[in-house]
DNA sequence: CCTACCGATCGGTAGG
DNA sequence: CCTACCGATCGGTAGG
């Protein structure tokens, strides 16, 4: 078990506990992704919490159990360490999003499962890595910010033929580009404001958000 | 006219083309609340478009010609800067939403206009403030956030009578309490992508809100 | 509002 | 992955 070095205590270097002398070898290549993880869980944690530039690699190294230069072991900047939180969490959600999506679903059964999805890949587990995807951005690279692009392309391209085919039937009320952006605004923003205290579930959510922009069939 | 260092040369002092020798005593008080003013014009600029801790305070001294440590002329310390931003803008954004509402307005008329009013704060004159406290509140202390809250709770006070008359009369299908969270987001989330080149206009954009979320009258 | 400066912190690296 | 360290930058201040 790692102990965890309080970070509000900064003259105090972190205890580490792990014993030096244990074998390396048998173990090392599930080690290194082991490690490598919970550098990214905690580095993902911390800048959500603090943001990307109030965080500093030593924090990131304390809170693993780490001496402040090791992050660099495992990535070659502080600006990698945030890519690929951003790429994993992208990916995350991309296969939830591919898994939730079922073949005969109409499309207002296929919207509300995109939006179940959306809601779990925002609050459920590994919950920290999309929020650091939507709030710090700024702080990639123009390189990097092309490769998130992508991902969130992919993401986005999903929603499109079912929004079409909402407004096809009068069920959606906007041109299927402004709803998307309108309707992925009003989901990420819970971010800012959901609690795991949950005064609502994520299923109460989503069927607030379809009652919200979804309406009745007719004209 | 004020000469611009560039923030991107930082080895060059900033270039100061002010006149020493001008008469002072006579303006000093108007020149005062202009600096002040600059001062909160180009933080809001920089926090908002660096963030507020990659922002430095050279940075903003640089942007409106003045010399690394005179800010704190103005402003007791760097988040004192960051609190009047916010202040301000939400000062402001309170003044245009009362301006916006008028007496005889029915509930979708009422609403309509929040949401123009709402558009403007964020992509109108001064857009820079309200955006610096949408993304930047981590940076407040505790006390001052609590300060801004309070006008926040002001600014969402003035929509609730509007959104639960909506909810009332099946416009609104949503506890209003929720509605507000969703419909908040939806707008708030523009300022990710509403750019100037306004492919839609602000009015264009408070129609198709009203479309996605205001249902037609009925059961 | 400028000058000159301080202590603290930061990302990153060499060498093991 | 640790040790020991560097150069750069930062918020802020005294004194004028």
């Amino acid at each position: 078990m790692i102990v965890r070095a309080l970070a509000t205590v900064p003259p105090a270097p972190p205890v580490v506990k792990r014993s030096r002398g244990r074998p390396r070898k048998t173990l090392d290549e599930r080690d290194e992704g082991n490690r490598r993880q919970e550098l990214l869980r905690a580095a993902a944690r911390l800048f959500r919490r603090k943001g990307f530039d109030a965080t500093s690699t030593r924090d990131i190294a304390a809170a693993v159990g780490m001496h402040s230069g090791s992050p660099f072991y495992h990535f070659k900047s502080k600006a990698a360490l945030l890519y690929a939180v951003m790429d994993e969490g992208m990916r995350a959600a991309l296969a939830r999003q591919a898994s939730a999506l079922q073949p005969h679903d109409d499309p207002r059964q296929a919207l509300h499962r995109l939006i179940r999805s959306h809601f779990d890949t925002l609050h459920g587990p590994g919950r920290d890595f999309i929020p650091v995807m939507l709030y710090e951005s700024r702080s990639l690279s123009a390189r990097q910010r092309a490769g998130i692009a992508k991902l969130q392309r992919d993401y986005e391209a999903v929603w499109m033929p079912v929004l079409r085919s909402l407004v096809a039937s009068g069920r959606l009320r906007v041109d299927a580009h402004l709803a998307r952006l309108l309707i992925f605004g009003a989901l990420n923003w819970s971010v800012q404001w959901f609690d795991a205290k949950k005064r609502a579930s994520l299923d109460e959510l989503t069927d607030a958000a379809m009652a919200l922009f979804v309406h009745e069939e007719s004209a």
